[in-house]
DNA sequence: GCCAACGTTGGC
DNA sequence: GCCAACGTTGGC
């Protein structure tokens, strides 16, 4: 079992979003980073939990909990021409991009800020504090250990 | 809204 | 295959 940090943008998609979703399952879409891929192809399994962030806003923290219900597969929205996430060198034979199924699980009692995540030691080697443009990054199991006792919930 | 970091593209 | 130009991300 793995830990993730998936990032978004809660002027595009929240963690009350996914909240809202009827059957509480949301398809991961849209994202186009290589390195971001190969975890949503190849890395990332049902079961594995995740740490939901929120980015470019006033104050960036992680504010929720949420599970890995469907591991890679094509990113339809790659093939339709319609879509803001379009890519033209996709195909359905040749994908390129890929998705996952989330789940709701919980929200944190407090959020974990950026800030806060910067100014505990432990938690200096994430990517999110040395490389923070990746979207989708793998978590350490004592890294997400800290943070959900930051957020004050077991994680469980 | 600015700008640094960095990933991607394309000419050579 | 190098690398300059360009586009995007995301913190501030």
């Amino acid at each position: 079992m793995n830990y993730w940090l998936f990032k978004t943008e809660p002027g595009c998609f929240s963690f009350d979003d996914l909240k809202k979703r009827p059957k509480m399952t949301e398809p991961w879409d849209g994202v186009r980073n290589f390195q971001a891929r190969n975890f949503l192809r190849d890395t990332i399994q049902i079961g594995d939990l995740v740490l939901f962030y929120h980015s470019n806003i006033a104050e960036p923290a992680v504010v929720g909990l949420a599970e890995i219900v469907r591991t890679g597969y094509p990113d339809t929205t790659a093939l339709n021409p319609n879509s803001e996430h379009f890519d033209p060198k996709a195909s359905p034979d040749k994908p390129i991009w890929y998705m996952v199924d989330v789940r709701y699980r919980e929200p944190l009692v407090r959020v974990v800020t950026l800030n806060a995540i910067k100014n505990n030691q432990p938690l200096a080697d994430m990517p999110l504090v040395k490389r923070s443009r990746l979207s989708i990054q793998p978590v350490a199991a004592e890294e997400w250990q800290i943070i959900v006792t930051m957020g004050g919930v077991t994680g469980q």
